[in-house]
DNA sequence: TCTATTTACGTAACCAGTTACGCAAATGTA
DNA sequence: TACATTTGCGTAACTGGTTACGTAAATAGA
């Protein structure tokens, strides 16, 4: 198909659709050609009970689809006169399916057209360059341990965190520092006294103390904030402090390109420590400090009311 | 899937539905997650019109669905205010539809998408060892080339001329002989006095004058017969003739495989050319002798009504 | 032991495609 | 020029699956 060629992989799943169909449609024909009485979606069922005896739902399983579906496949082949159904006596919900005599005679009658079209099938394979048989189980297998979902949405991380730029404070940011900070505390916490003296004096507070202000920039936008605060402690050389991102830049890896920032710049200025309070609420932020490096210390007296956890980053 | 590695190849298209179904239903939360409104199986029509303005049937036609698909997509799409539907000025039938402007926003929109859905489908493929995209493609050619019911078909015949045995005449054979010419000499023609005679006397007519006949077997039963009859000609050596296979034993090579034991008999008995009549209202025969290497010729003489047509093989 | 939860599965409604059919416009032909 | 055929396309019904939902049986927990 030259369109697909044109339109991309996006539109993989109208390809796919469009291949199955023009096999499946092959699929009715092949049958009447043996004569079988079978349709081809029977199939996969009439495979499993040529096997033993199984409920709707062990067969439903096996064979992946949904238990309505093979409800339904169920009723038709008993119809057919093909299947036997039977309520299982332990469990009087189970409905246990199995192959009546017509349907075990059905079993010899196909084994000529399961070699034919198992042949014809290798034949095609064969005559290809790339093993499409092999590549659906790579893809179910891909799939399983990550959905396409997944992919797509790392891809589209991975693309926003190049368009963010991380830049040092300057006054203009100002307002900023202050507004995406006092969004978060203000929706999980309330504002407290500590809380205003950095936010409104950076420079008094953090900057001119030896700290450091780093900004995220999204389309020039000013989207997310963090802070180093120099500390006047033994145990601890910086605190890691104000981080806030707008909710509306979420999931693009700002968080982290922050936190990196800061703590290059912390190396940068020979600190062999970095501390940090958050509280357990926080769940995405404690989830970004872990991966950050940060580990759970206890024991530390902090000014903020809000503060349940401490965490340092030793390097 | 494990199933499938025990159902087998047989099963290829519901192994292909099933990925299909795991591939689209991701398909909808993407477009979710990029708040573009549009629905995924609108895509390829989305894709189309981004290019120019179309009517419902080449629309079809590039993106290989039925028109009544299309047809159905792009009321969707118009009652979203995607897409405008004019009617063509020369020709009232057309339905030309065009991306309104709310639509060619949404080409703009709907990039960053496509690029990390694009990305997101390579990076699959390229952790994968087999290219199903490569594959799906060979796998469109091949089919387009020969369906799959053609490739069944070739192998069925393939398993049951196996099963065919080719030998020579004897007197048990001699109903079978005559039954199965007169089956289908009397369906397309009628007996003619020279049939008779060869039909009921083999023995004096064929064999005792340097002839042969071969009978061919399935599953013990005669289901097909063939005569090399010597000629007294200068210009060829035997004839093919009384070639009959029962209809029930039709798409089984077994004509090819009569035909060809008559030529290494032939060829055998130091033969240099093979003559025979037959008539053009036999179409599946004519057929054969070509396959088999047997050319027109004219103007000899004959005793049979039906015969229009005369061919020979020489080697 | 009584009640809440889980499980099995049938029915109904939906979905994304298809084929069948019919109508109207355009085209070909006697 | 009239009539038959072809073409474009909308509507309806079907297909092979799905999810949503309800009911009854089994199991778990207080």
């Amino acid at each position: 198909m030259e369109f697909f060629d044109q339109i991309g992989k996006m539109a993989i799943g109208s390809r796919l659709r469009l291949l199955t169909d023009k096999i499946t449609t092959d699929a009715a024909d092949i049958y009447k050609l043996y004569e079988i009485d079978l349709q081809p979606k029977w199939f996969p069922v009439f495979h499993i009970l040529s096997n033993g005896n199984f409920t709707i739902t062990e067969i439903a399983q096996q064979i992946g689809h949904s238990h309505p579906s093979v409800s339904k496949i169920v009723t038709e082949m008993a119809k057919k006169g093909l299947i036997i159904e039977k309520k299982d006596k332990q469990d009087g919900r189970k409905n246990v399916v199995s192959l009546s005599k017509k349907g075990k005679e059905l079993t010899e009658k196909i084994k000529d057209q399961y070699t034919d079209v198992t042949n014809a099938v290798e034949a095609i394979l064969s005559s290809a360059k790339h093993d499409l048989w092999k590549a659906i189980e790579e893809w179910e297998f891909l799939l399983n341990q990550k959905s396409l979902y997944r992919y797509v949405i790392e891809q589209k991380k991975q693309r926003e965190s190049a368009l963010v730029n991380i830049v040092p404070y300057e006054p203009i940011y100002a307002e900023a520092f202050k507004k995406l900070n006092e969004e978060w505390i203000s929706t999980f916490f309330k504002m407290e006294e500590a809380d205003y003296k950095a936010l409104d004096h950076p420079k008094e507070y953090i900057l001119d103390k030896g700290g450091e202000i780093f900004v995220a920039l999204y389309n020039e936008e000013p989207v997310g904030v963090c802070a180093l605060v120099k500390m006047n402690d033994p145990l601890y050389d910086y605190e890691l402090a104000k981080m806030a991102v707008s909710p509306k830049a979420q999931g693009k890896n700002i968080g982290w390109l922050l936190g990196q920032a800061i703590i290059d710049k912390a190396k940068a200025l020979g600190a062999k420590t970095i501390y940090l309070e958050s509280n357990t609420d926080l769940k995405a932020a404690i989830n970004l400090y872990q991966k950050l490096g940060f580990k759970k210390v206890i024991g530390r007296a902090t000014p903020y009311e809000r503060c349940n956890i401490q965490m340092e980053l030793r390097f």
